[in-house]
RNA sequence: GCGCCCGUAGCUCAGUGGAUAGAGCGCUCGCCUCCGGAGCGAGAGGUCGCAGGUUCGAAUCCUGCCGGGCGCACCA
């Protein structure tokens, strides 16, 4: 149960229901009606601002009818008092035992709590990774991995119908590049020195094995052909190696995408030439001179008439070229093509995640969107600022000219996948993020990987302390779900009993504004309120968890923190990482 | 020059229309024969970059300015 949609509905209920009995003017809009969580918890659990919105369209004073709501609310049997507030807030105070039988619902639907039907299974394409198929992923690439595929979970948690998506970019001058970086490894596989690798080429050790493999599968016969008889038949094979390499690698992050669309396959199909006649038939393409960019000018700029996109019709600065000068597409318009496969496969919320040096090119990709579909598909473009990797508070530099930079193999060889992907979402993704080796190792208050994990594992600890001291049989999943919950009257415990409660709003909130990371915090919340707990059972031994004098208290209460481990793990795994029951 | 993002406590950051703006670190003062002290509590610390505007109500929305980051024909 969402609790404050919950009693959303029961309020807008209630003023339907004045104004019906005359008491509020009919017809008032109810929408702008909110019922949250106060932010001082003194003010009550739930807090409704329909008096201070509605005042105005009612010609009432929000305090006046703020009282004519709390006297309405006054029948139902959750709520315990009513109180009008400041400006015309009315705050709600609960009885325990509603709050009490969350812990219920907690138990009854283990990991599922918090799954909302929110999004009415629309269908939602998530974008994300789509590094170039080059090399191996780097550090960068993985906050991308780690913010998109928690993304994706989250909106499948809060009830939507979502396809990952890897967009393989293997169409364009870059994976020519590889298959001559390729071809120069091939040579020295067959034991020519190659010497220095050429500026322009890449050179990092990846692509010796590659190399060697083309040696192994064709022998000598390439050696002494034109390139042109080659290149594409090695430019398959690196591109085929580089995607095996990548895939490895997010199978090491835990991440795994649905589909992985091909850039070429949509040229050679030609659904760039179907796109752009669509945006064509539309009048949106013409033959125009842009003029020279401001600021600095590049050094080869030259005036000369392009193949170009009316992006400005669509809140784009400038027209864009769809075309090059040889007269092959850029890859603009082969991203117009795959955007509007995505449409056509039936996704009306379209999310790319990309890295934030992509930002100046929003605007057009959503301008072509909405060229192509009318509005009817929205596209929400999600850019993930750097991650400078640290090592105890100095900055570690990578160098990029050897090919030498850290790789997402080595960081989660070094800290382990589930700090990867916990650390990639504790900032907000438009936030810079820095990446501490050694802290994020720490066992401390101020790492909150080890302060989640440790909320959770603690808790386990508990439970097989429990069994120790009541048998096995007697603390079961079945016991637990019977327990008498009005035993927890502690304040601290009905206090994270609400912190639990908020879960399913948090999933919800979390969804509609596409960021993974409230979700991180929010375990913060959960884990400091449980050690909060904890310690008020060091100074007063009758609020242990167990306390073998009162064996029906101590069920209730290991009810209570089974609670608290269940939306732990529900929460870590939105965000891709394996609770542990013990450090 | 233009566009996008950011500016909140000494530091690192939460908080996208609600009440007295929060957390961690650091600082000061407390709490360990005890379910894991790898933790907890209390205190000090703020013109929410600046100036206008919208609103019953603004850190949040709008406009302008200041400061920082990223990007700026045909590359991807």
């Amino acid at each position: 149960m969402n609790v404050f949609n919950h009693f959303l509905d029961i309020v807008q209920t209630e003023l339907q229901q004045l104004m019906a009995d005359g008491f509020l003017p009919q017809g008032l809009a109810l929408d702008r009606v909110t019922v949250e969580p106060p932010r001082d918890p003194s003010h009550g659990d739930l807090s409704t601002n329909a008096a201070m919105v509605l005042a105005k369209a009612a010609g009432q004073k929000p305090r006046d009818l703020a009282e004519k709501l709390a006297t309405a609310l006054a029948g139902n049997a959750d709520i315990a008092s009513t109180e009008v507030a400041g400006p015309g807030f009315l705050n709600l105070r609960l009885h325990s035992a509603f709050w009490q039988s969350r812990v219920g619902d907690i138990l009854q639907a283990k990991e599922n709590y918090g799954n909302s039907n929110l999004g009415q299974n629309i269908k939602v394409n998530v974008e994300y990774v789509s590094a170039n198929p080059t090399g191996p992923m780097h550090i960068g690439h993985a906050r991308g991995a780690v913010v998109g595929d928690a993304l994706a979970r989250l909106l499948s948690k809060a009830g939507h119908d979502v396809a990952k998506e890897y967009y393989v970019n293997d169409a364009g001058a870059q994976v020519d590049v590889l298959a001559r970086s390729v071809f120069l490894r091939y040579r020295e596989a067959l034991g020519e020195d190659i010497g220095e690798i050429p500026a322009g080429l890449y050179p990092g050790d990846y692509l010796v094995p590659v190399g060697k493999a083309l040696a192994d599968t064709h022998g000598p016969a390439l050696k002494d052909q034109d390139e042109a008889d080659w290149l594409p038949m090695v430019r398959d094979f690196a591109i085929d190696a580089m995607m095996d390499l990548i895939r490895s690698d997010l199978e090491q992050l835990g991440v795994a995408h649905d589909l992985f669309s091909s850039e070429r396959a949509l040229v050679r199909d030609g659904a760039v030439d179907r796109a752009l006649e669509t945006l064509d038939q539309a009048g949106l393409i013409y033959t125009g001179v842009l003029e020279p960019p401001k600021g600095k000018l590049p050094d080869d700029w030259e005036e000369r008439p392009q193949t170009l996109f009316k992006a400005t019709e669509f809140g784009d600065d400038v027209d864009r070229p769809v075309k090059k000068s040889d007269g092959s597409w850029t890859y603009f318009a082969s991203d117009v093509a795959y955007h509007q496969d995505k449409v056509n496969r039936g996704f009306t919320q379209l999310i790319d995640v990309w890295g934030a040096d992509h930002g100046g090119y929003v605007k057009r990709v959503a301008a072509s969107v909405k060229a192509m579909t009318g509005g009817k598909a929205v596209l929400d473009v999600k850019l993930c600022q750097l991650v400078r990797l640290m090592r105890d508070g100095e900055q570690v530099r990578m160098s990029k000219r050897s090919g030498d930079f850290i790789t997402l193999r080595e960081l989660v060889d070094e800290v382990g996948r589930d700090v990867v992907r916990f650390i990639m979402l504790t900032r907000k993704n438009d936030a810079p993020l820095d990446f501490d080796l050694a802290k994020v190792l720490e066992e401390s208050r101020d790492n909150p990987v080890f302060y989640v994990q440790y909320a959770h594992a603690r808790a386990h600890s508990v439970l097989r302390h429990a069994k120790d001291a009541f048998g096995a049989d007697a603390v079961t999943a079945d016991a637990l779900a019977g327990a008498d919950l009005s035993q927890l009257t502690d304040e601290d415990e009905l206090g994270l009993v609400r912190t639990l409660a908020n879960w399913p709003r948090i999933v919800e909130q979390a969804a509609i504004a596409h960021e993974p990371h409230r979700i991180a915090f929010y375990l913060a919340e959960v884990a400091a309120a449980f050690h909060a707990l904890w310690n008020k059972g060091r100074e007063d031994a009758t609020l242990r968890f167990i306390r073998e004098d009162a064996p029906v208290q101590t069920m209730a209460r290991l009810a209570l923190i089974t609670a608290m481990a269940t939306v732990v793990a529900s929460g870590l795994n939105v965000m891709g990482v394996q609770p542990k029951e013990s450090m």
